[in-house]
DNA sequence: TAAAAATACTCCATAGGTATTTTAT
DNA sequence: ATAAAATACCTATGGAGTATTTTTA
């Protein structure tokens, strides 16, 4: 039994005349007529009652049109939705992110893939540190992520997708939370809530490596996982921070996000395993760039 | 694609490695990967990763082989369903009963075909009058029917089933209902209880029949189309009836049933349409012969 | 008698086989 | 070095076409 089989006699169902169901399959009348043959020899069962005037559909004819109908409908569905994953309109794609990104970029790149690809599915993993993220790209955890670029590792392709200024996040009644501008420099005798160190963190290394181009080495650190619970800590008065001006879109009450004088970057990239990604990925990791372009 | 296609990818899919899977297919290695190869075209997608030392399932393969289980499962339910059919074993079969064989051979039937074959859907039409079930069976209304066989009629097929003799149904208070048996002559002044005449009722006319050979004709006729109610009217002193002997199955307080001291018997009979009857139709016209013979 | 399915036959596309090459571990 | 998939090439089954016959309403 095999589906063009199937979709003959199914052609013969629905039009009860073996000469116009092969017009409309475009096939020879005598190779429909042999097919059906063919195929009521292999259920051992007469489908069609025909005469030369006149074709209906046996009481086991109609029983099989049932399964036949069934099993061709399967079939396009499969095909279509085949077509759907090639075009990367169907999938799942799985994307990590930084914590620092976690609240600016994705919330608008699950929005925009909502609904421009709603038949795909995001897994999203946010508050992940950036060696993490590059092992989950190498694993496959991750078809792609959102991450400080670090030293170039083959497997994963990186690119960049913008810089982003470092702003000093201050409780609101710091006596420097209301200037334009803050220095450096001035933060040098403040506690620093910090991303933590362990399984070196980028955002630890780069603040730190900043402070230290501003000539100081900060006395307390206080260090904090998640990017929320780090502003948290800011607005309690536990400390002062650096962190990219993409978080000001966490807005916490008594805490407040100054520009710093220094001109002091961090990076973001877009990470993902080298070869082909699946369609899907592809038009999500498009999503992003233009999200973050924007 | 085909039927053949999918079953290959789905070997290939479970065994993960393209010699075993030929092996187990009976096909070549080179046959396989040609049709795994022209499927991957065809569907635009890479379903397995491999390399001469490992396969393993895509993303896209994964969700394939969902579709492909589906395909070749509605497949395989075909296939079974086609033989079940073929055998007997399912399927639909109507039946139409004369009256006077409701209460005895239907039940009988009933019961065996439900044990026997439980897939099979038996449709069931009791208490019609013989020239409607020729009709039925002409038409194709019902696969078989038991009746009193009449005119041969072309294009049915009649199979005697037995004789059966009448008794007489008397009210159990009547003056004949304690003796052994009952002679017609003596219930020639009687009221009768009678199917209707109307559309030829094969019991109505020999019934009369009976009592013309016995040398009367009955003073009164009641006319009554239900052979439960029938009885009952015989019950409630309305007349009394001529019933074939397995009548007697319907006990009715107040009704006896009577031996007749002449010799009269109606036929009873099985129908089918002539040609080919449904593998189903052939197993239950087996299982009543069975019944009615035991 | 005419329309339509079945049959006879021929052809060729393609599934499948054998032998060999390539490739990754 | 070796196991296994891919490739090259050949064969043959069977699907499809043309022409004709058979059937029945």
């Amino acid at each position: 039994m095999e589906l063009r089989t199937l979709r003959y006699f199914l052609a013969v169902a629905d039009e009860l005349h073996f000469g116009r169901a092969a017009a409309r399959l475009h096939v020879a009348q005598s190779a429909l007529s042999a097919q059906v043959k063919q195929l009521e020899n292999e259920v051992g069962l007469v489908l069609l009652d025909r005469s030369t005037r006149h074709v209906e559909l046996s009481e086991a004819g109609r029983r099989f049109r049932e399964h036949a109908l069934r099993i061709t409908g399967a079939a396009s569905n499969a095909e279509a939705d085949m077509r759907a994953l090639a075009q990367g309109l169907t999938g799942r794609v799985s994307v990590g992110f930084v914590g620092t990104a976690t609240y600016d970029v994705l919330p608008q790149v699950a929005r925009r893939v909502h609904d421009e690809l709603p038949d795909v599915e995001l897994v999203l993993r946010g508050e992940l540190l950036s060696p993490e993220l590059y092992a989950g790209i190498e694993s496959g955890t991750f078809d792609l992520a959102l991450l400080r670029p670090g030293a170039a590792r083959d497997g994963v392709r990186l690119r960049p997708l913008r810089t982003e200024r470092l702003v000093a996040a201050l409780p609101s009644r710091h006596r420097l939370a209301t200037g334009e501008t803050v220095a450096l420099a001035d933060l040098a005798s403040e506690a620093f809530v910090i991303h933590p160190s362990g399984d070196h963190s980028s955002m630890h290394d780069q603040v730190l490596a900043a402070c230290g181009r501003a000539g100081f080495r900060p006395a307390r650190l206080v260090e904090v996982g998640e990017t929320a619970t780090l502003v948290v800590f800011v607005a309690a008065g536990l400390g002062v921070a650096l962190v990219p001006e993409p978080v000001r879109s966490l807005a916490v009450a008594g805490a407040t996000y100054v520009q710093l004088a220094d001109p002091e970057t961090v990076d973001l990239a877009l990470a993902s395993r080298t070869g082909e990604p699946s369609a899907a990925a592809a038009r999500v990791a498009r999503i992003i760039g233009e999200t973050v372009r924007d």
